[in-house]
DNA sequence: GTGAAAGCGCTAACAC
DNA sequence: GTGTTAGCGCTTTCAC
C-alpha cells in the first residue's frame, strides 16, 4: 500500500543517476553519457539532464564509478610532508589538472617504505585513475610493476630506461656540479658536500646524482679523490648538526657547504651557526629547491632552483596523456640554475 | 565453446572475492565475513580462507565495497600544506590510524574556499568513512551540513556548541593571552601583534580567539584600547613585510611581536631583521605552534605549544568512536604552554 | 556455521 | 539519438 511514498523515502537520501533520469525524463544512459561527454547526446537532452542535476544537486558516486569505469581521482604519493619544495610541486600539478574534473588525493609516506607500500596499494585499490609519486622510495622494480596496473609518473626519480611509466626531473648531476662551481667561482677553495643517508635515500637516486654532479666538478676543478668530502646524515637536526661538527672541527676543515636539498642546507646553516661560525664568511652554504625559505631574512640561503612548479605541470601532462592512452615511456627534464643568495660571499 | 578458459582469461586480471573464494573451497560470503572479522565464521574457515588471501596476494577493491560498506579511508582536508605545524598533527592522525584497517587520504586546500568544498565534496563522493577537516575555512553551517552524512572531526575551529560532528583544539584565548603576558613578564612594554587578515581566516577563529586573549591580557595589565595593537596580514612574505614596516616605522612602535601562528612569526622575524632591528633586543617575536623550524638557530623562535600530535590523536580517537556509532559532540581542548627560546629577551 | 542471491550506482554494449 | 540491460566486486539479509 501506498507505494509510491514508500519509494520516495527509500530513496531520498541520496540523489542517483536514476533519479536524475526520471527527474529529467530520459534514461540513465543518456544521464551518465552527459556526465562523460561521451559522443551521441543531442544539445537540447544535455540541456535538460544538465537542468536536472543542478536543481537535484546531483554528484555521482565515486564508488560506483571505479567499478565499471574511471574515478576522476589521480592519487599522489608524498614522500612526506615537510619538505618546503613540495608544495611548488603540488601547486604545478594543481595548474595540470585545473579545468578537467580530476580531483588529486594525497598519500603520505613519511619517509617510511612500509607506509609507502601500503599507501601506494590504497590509491591502486581504490581506483585512481592515475598515480603520481613524488620523491618514492620504492624501487624501480616495484614502480614498473604498479605501472602494468595503472599510468604512473614519477617526481624526483631518473628512471631513463623505463619502458612502463614516465619520470619528470631537473638535471640534478648538472645542479650538483652546478653548486660546486658556483662556490668554486665565490671563491670558496674547500667545499663539502652533505647529503641524505644512503639508508633513507627518500630522494631516491636524486641525491646521488646531486653528489656525481658535485665530485664531477670538483675533479675538474683539479681535486684529488681524498679532498672530495660527501658526508651523510639522516634528516633530524641532532643527526646534521652532530655531521657538521665532524666536518668543521676535523682536519682540513671545509670552508663551504652543500646541502642537498633545502630542507637540508636549512638545518645545516643552524648546525653552522650554532657552532659559532659565520656565514657567509667562515663557511658559505648552498642549497638546492630555491624553496621559499630561502628568501627569509634569517636565512638568506643560495640555492639551486629547479623549477617545481613547471615539474608539476609536465608530470600531470604526462599522465593525463598515459590515461587517455599513451603507453610509450616519456622522460622530463628540466635544466637548473643558481640562485644567488647572501649565505655565499660575493666574489 | 571452451568456456572454462574464457572465463579465466577473463577473470585473470586482478583477483577478486570470488577467485579467493574458489581457491579456498568456500563461499564469497564466508570470505567476506573474514575480511570484516564478521561474526560467524570458525577457526578452520577463517584459516583456509587467510591462506588463500595471502598466497592469491588477494586485496578487495575499495571501490566496491564503498558501494554497500566501508572503504576504510579517512578523508583529511588540510588547509594548505605550508604551514610547518601540520606534519605534528598528522604524526598524531597516523598514530591514531596505527593498527586499524584505515587508511588516511588528503586533499589540500591552498586556503580556497571553493577548492575546499570542491575537495570536501570529492572525499564525501568516495565514500570516505569519515572526514578530519584541519583549519578549514567552510563555515560552521556548511560543516554542520556535511556531519549529518558522514563523521566529521574538525581540529582548529572552535565549535563548543556544535552538536553534529567533534573538534580538538587548544585553549586559544588562553594560549593568546600567555603570549601577551610572557612579553610583558620579560619586560617588553608594547607588544604588538599580527594577526591573518579577516578575509582569508584560514584559521578559522582560531586566530580570533589569540586575538582575543592577547587584548585580554593587556586590558588586565592595564593598556588603554588605543594601545593594544592587532595588526593584519595576508599569508605572503611582502605583505608582512609591509604590514611590520607600517608597525615600526608609524607613531608608539611595538617592542615585540606576536605572531598568530609560527609560518607567520618566521616571516615577521625576516621582515624585522630586513628593517634592520636586531631581535630579541630591539624587538621580542614570540610565535605559536611551537614547530620544529623555531628550533633552528637562525630562528631561535619561542613559541606557544600546542602538543599537535596529541589533537592529531584525539582527533582519530573521536573519528572512529563516531565512526563507530557514537552521535553525541566532543569537544576536546588542550591546554597550551610557552616554549621559551632566544628571539625574546631574558628578564 | 555456512552459502545463495539480491542489490549498491554506475558504464558500456547493444538494440531500437 | 536514445533507451534497455548486463554486469563491475563487494556486503548483507535470509535460508539452511
Amino acid at each position: 500500500m501506498n507505494e509510491g511514498s514508500d519509494i520516495q523515502t527509500a530513496k531520498a537520501n541520496r540523489v542517483t543517476i536514476s533519479v536524475v533520469a526520471q527527474h529529467a525524463g530520459v534514461s540513465v544512459a543518456a544521464v551518465s553519457k552527459v556526465l562523460r561527454n561521451a559522443y551521441g547526446v543531442s544539445a537540447a537532452l544535455r540541456a535538460k539532464v544538465e537542468a536536472s542535476i543542478a536543481t537535484l544537486n546531483y554528484r555521482p558516486s565515486a564508488a560506483a564509478r571505479g567499478m565499471r569505469g574511471q574515478t576522476y581521482t589521480i592519487g599522489v604519493l608524498l614522500v612526506d610532508i615537510k619538505n618546503p619544495f613540495f608544495p611548488e610541486l603540488i601547486d604545478g600539478i594543481d595548474d595540470g589538472l585545473a579545468g578537467t574534473q580530476y580531483v588529486p588525493l594525497f598519500g603520505i609516506g613519511h619517509g617510511s617504505l612500509r607506509l609507502e607500500t601500503a599507501i601506494v596499494h590504497a590509491l591502486v585499490d581504490r581506483q585512481m585513475d592515475g598515480l603520481i609519486m613524488i620523491g618514492q622510495r620504492l624501487a624501480l622494480a616495484e614502480v614498473e610493476a604498479i605501472a602494468k596496473q595503472i599510468p604512473v609518473v614519477v617526481i624526483g626519480h631518473h628512471a631513463p630506461t623505463a619502458t612502463s611509466f614516465d619520470s619528470v626531473n631537473n638535471d640534478d648531476e648538472s645542479g650538483g656540479a652546478l653548486a660546486a662551481e658556483f662556490l668554486m667561482a665565490q671563491g670558496y677553495r674547500r667545499p663539502a658536500m652533505i647529503a641524505l643517508h644512503d639508508n633513507q635515500q627518500s630522494g631516491g637516486d636524486v641525491a646521488h646524482k646531486r653528489k656525481q654532479g658535485f665530485a664531477r666538478a670538483l675533479d675538474a676543478a683539479g681535486f684529488e679523490p681524498h679532498q672530495i668530502r660527501i658526508a651523510q646524515a639522516g634528516d633530524s637536526l641532532d643527526d646534521v648538526t652532530a655531521t657538521v661538527r665532524d666536518l668543521l672541527e676535523g682536519t682540513e676543515p671545509p670552508d663551504s657547504i652543500f646541502g642537498w636539498a633545502d630542507y637540508y642546507a636549512l638545518e645545516v646553516l643552524s648546525a653552522v651557526r650554532a657552532l659559532g661560525f659565520r656565514v657567509p664568511d667562515d663557511i658559505g652554504i648552498i642549497g638546492y629547491d630555491n624553496s621559499p625559505p630561502c628568501a627569509f631574512t634569517q636565512n638568506d640561503l643560495t640555492s639551486i632552483d629547479q623549477s617545481g612548479r613547471e615539474l608539476g605541470r609536465a608530470a600531470t601532462r604526462l599522465l593525463l596523456e598515459r590515461i587517455a592512452g599513451r603507453t610509450a615511456a616519456e622522460h622530463f627534464v628540466i635544466t637548473p640554475k643558481v640562485s644567488v643568495r647572501g649565505s655565499t660571499r660575493r666574489s
